[in-house]
DNA sequence: CGAGGTCTTGAAGACGATCAACAAACGTGG
DNA sequence: CCACGTTTGTTGATCGTCTTCAAGACCTCG
């Protein structure tokens, strides 16, 4: 259950057994949450970090005028909020995109944990940072790429984020997600994403239906996308064309 | 010298006289660069980490095809590339905006300092954890606010920034880069970026002129922006632990 | 005082939003 | 298993914002 989160843990240097097992011990119980819900509220205080296990989630920042922008998707493995164990108030909310599966941890066992364990604490460093290299990413994405490479570019990386902790079908993947939920992704309008959705059929690059996606060109999309991983920090990504 | 730095960095909780002394000691000299220069290439392992002591620099994403977006925009007392000492290779580059002071650090020294004191590694983590709220306020800018919206909301968080290091003269500031500059940073052309300065020079907001900002109607600034400085996290977090 | 960069303004065009209507899929209860 | 209501997906038409192209004015610094 805790697999994909040790494997992106590993990534900056396999956590030592006894800082595997000190962390691992100090998740609560899980947690199962709906679509929609939320797990953490704008400008709340929390004490104690969540890492998802399941489903989608992602990071909501209201504007004043009750404007919405999602700035982050999350996936099984991701701590989703491990920057409010430094951070003090959060500047954003988290919500479950789909049904999810989550653990937390108090911010007081991380801290412990933190200080008794200096490279652990680097590995959870590491973990944020990937999160902040994707956030510049989405910012030239929003910047620079017209709605079709927006489209290309969400199905790179998710695929190849969901390939790495072993959440592909060969070259399909679970997302159940709705065309509007993906317009708040990209920032585009609903009828925009359905157009891009049906461009990107039409070119025979994904097969999208409604809760799945399938590559079927997958130098297609990358090209099309300007998709160059370096920023999710992985090992080379075995190419699933093959 | 390092006043700005050490007042973002105390943000977190004071570093210790200590702590202070180990990590200014492990500065090497101070080097000056000109507008344009590049600090540090995309896709490079770079084996020491930048503090900007005076000017601007940015966080420059190049895309395949030789488009470029400024992530991220950076002022006196900025760690610029504290995140490199973390990830692996770099995902994109930093150059300097305006010409700008730099002192280094070795990540061999960090990584020491960071492991003898643990509470200095969390404030250096606050520190990056603090970009990436950044990177997240700039993705909702980005994705929901106009371009008058976007041109106002850089100026607030500009004058926020450098005021909070005492940057600022009054309501005026120093911001020494071109229209076509500006437009990296907030996404449009320079020909856009023009007409949106002649509308808040029009409004009565601000005077901007060649090389400098002054505040002319700050509520009314704060207001067409939606400015809410809660991720710029200027207000001092409590550290029950010290 | 000349030259190159920067700023300013106009006009045409592209991209995506919004509005509106309808079709298809889902799920819930009978 | 079907009926019906709700959500989601699909398509067309119009509109607004920002881009691009073009040209001229203004600095600033050699």
């Amino acid at each position: 259950m805790f697999e994909p989160f040790l494997k992106k843990l590993s990534r900056h240097g396999p956590p030592s057994q006894a800082e595997q097992a000190a962390l691992l011990a100090a998740f609560a119980p899980t947690r199962t949450l709906q679509a929609g819900e939320e797990i953490l509220r704008q400008f709340s205080e929390p004490s104690e970090s969540t890492l998802l296990l399941s489903g989608f989630c992602g990071r909501l920042v209201s504007l004043v005028d009750g404007a919405q922008q999602l700035t982050a998707v999350h996936l099984a493995g991701d701590f989703v909020d491990l920057h409010a164990f430094v951070l003090g108030r959060m500047d954003h909310s988290v919500v479950a995109l789909t049904s999810c599966q989550i653990a937390t941890v108090a911010h007081s066992a991380l801290r412990n944990l933190t200080e008794t364990y200096p490279r652990l604490a680097r590995s959870l460093w590491f973990l944020t940072m990937v999160d902040a290299a994707t956030h510049r990413q989405w910012l030239t994405t929003l910047g620079r790429r017209d709605a079709l490479q927006r489209g290309a570019h969400l199905v790179c990386e998710l695929y190849t984020r969901l390939n790495d902790v072993g959440l592909t079908d060969g070259q399909k993947f679970s997302f159940p997600m709705t065309q509007a939920g993906v317009g708040d992704i990209l920032c585009l309008s609903k009828v925009h994403v359905n157009r891009v959705v049906k461009d990107l059929r039409a070119r025979g690059l994904v097969a999208w239906s409604r809760r799945d996606i399938e590559i079927l060109d997958w130098p297609g999309l990358v090209k099309l996308a300007e998709f160059e991983p370096t920023y999710l920090q992985l090992e080379p990504v075995p190419d699933p064309a093959r």
